[in-house]
DNA sequence: ATGAAAATGAAAGTTGTTATCGTTTACCTA
DNA sequence: TAGGTAAACGATAACAACTTTCATTTTCAT
């Protein structure tokens, strides 16, 4: 029953190949079932990899490819962290949530604060401003790595 | 009267670079000068045209690597907004704030909410987080670019 | 003024992303 | 089920932004 988790997710993913006349592919198939599998924010590298291990042709064009398809369908998000690469990450049926980042050992948490999403609204309109998306991400130490857990 | 608008800042550049022992230069002079002098968002590229109306030998490495050093020195931060290049803005003397920003004629501008903070620093607690940083950017229309500003 | 250490500018090297191109594949039609 | 065509594939070239290298120039404490 290890199929079974993603298959929705990959129903999905293909209705919206239907939709736009794309075609289903092996690949397509195994990565989108590879990042789908996987917990949160991956990079193409590891997704490549990883993808690989099931379909070992796959060419790195194909990951960069597929999972713009995906994010374009709403099912994968980029989130870009401090620097280097792209990360993606499953979008979650609750909906929308935020970041937080241990700057020790990269691990990041996702929380979700409807009081501050509130906030953000009221903000934005002060300005005239109509909020459609944003991104909130905060960086600190994380419990294990905090600099003095004094006693 | 124009430039003693920048000379306190000029002033704690030179002492930090006193402090770290590193030589003042007239390239680290203009630009800093210069960039001190823009409201916000600059990038390097803007920077180096700039800079060179002053100083028409500087190099796009003395740039780079004089916007790392106030950057180092707390006289300026880093911004990166959607894709692209890194933005450096001016560190107010006023504290932090976050930006909301246009996503069609890509205004930027800047607000501060202390509740939000709160909020945050709430927030990760819960998780046993200490935060040190965050970033915080709302996307959306300004008054001028929103789709139906119906009436 | 002098010399050691640091800074500079030009250009090469990196890194991560995107486009190109000839070959292969999916899938509609007969 | 075979055939044709548009789409997708993989490899790799092209790009863009950033960072480093290196030979030369400059700063600054003698």
């Amino acid at each position: 029953m290890n199929k079974s988790r993603n298959s929705l997710k990959i129903e999905a993913f293909n209705r919206y190949l239907q939709q736009q006349d794309l075609k289903s592919t092996k690949q397509r198939y195994y990565i989108a079932d590879v990042f789908f599998g996987v917990s949160s924010h991956i990079s193409l590298e590891e997704l490549l990899s990883l993808s690989r291990k099931r379909y070992p042709a796959i060419g790195y064009a194909t990951v960069y490819r597929t999972m713009k398809l995906l994010t374009e369908s709403g099912l994968a998000a980029e989130s870009r962290f401090g620097e280097g690469q792209t990360r993606f990450e499953n979008v979650p049926e609750k909906g929308h949530h935020d970041h937080i980042i241990c700057i020790k050992c990269s691990k990041i948490l996702e929380f979700h604060n409807e009081k501050i999403e509130e906030l953000q609204a009221e903000t934005a309109k002060k300005f005239g401003f109509k909020v459609v998306r944003h991104k909130l991400e905060l960086y600190g130490y994380c419990g294990d790595c905090a600099p003095k857990s004094t006693t």
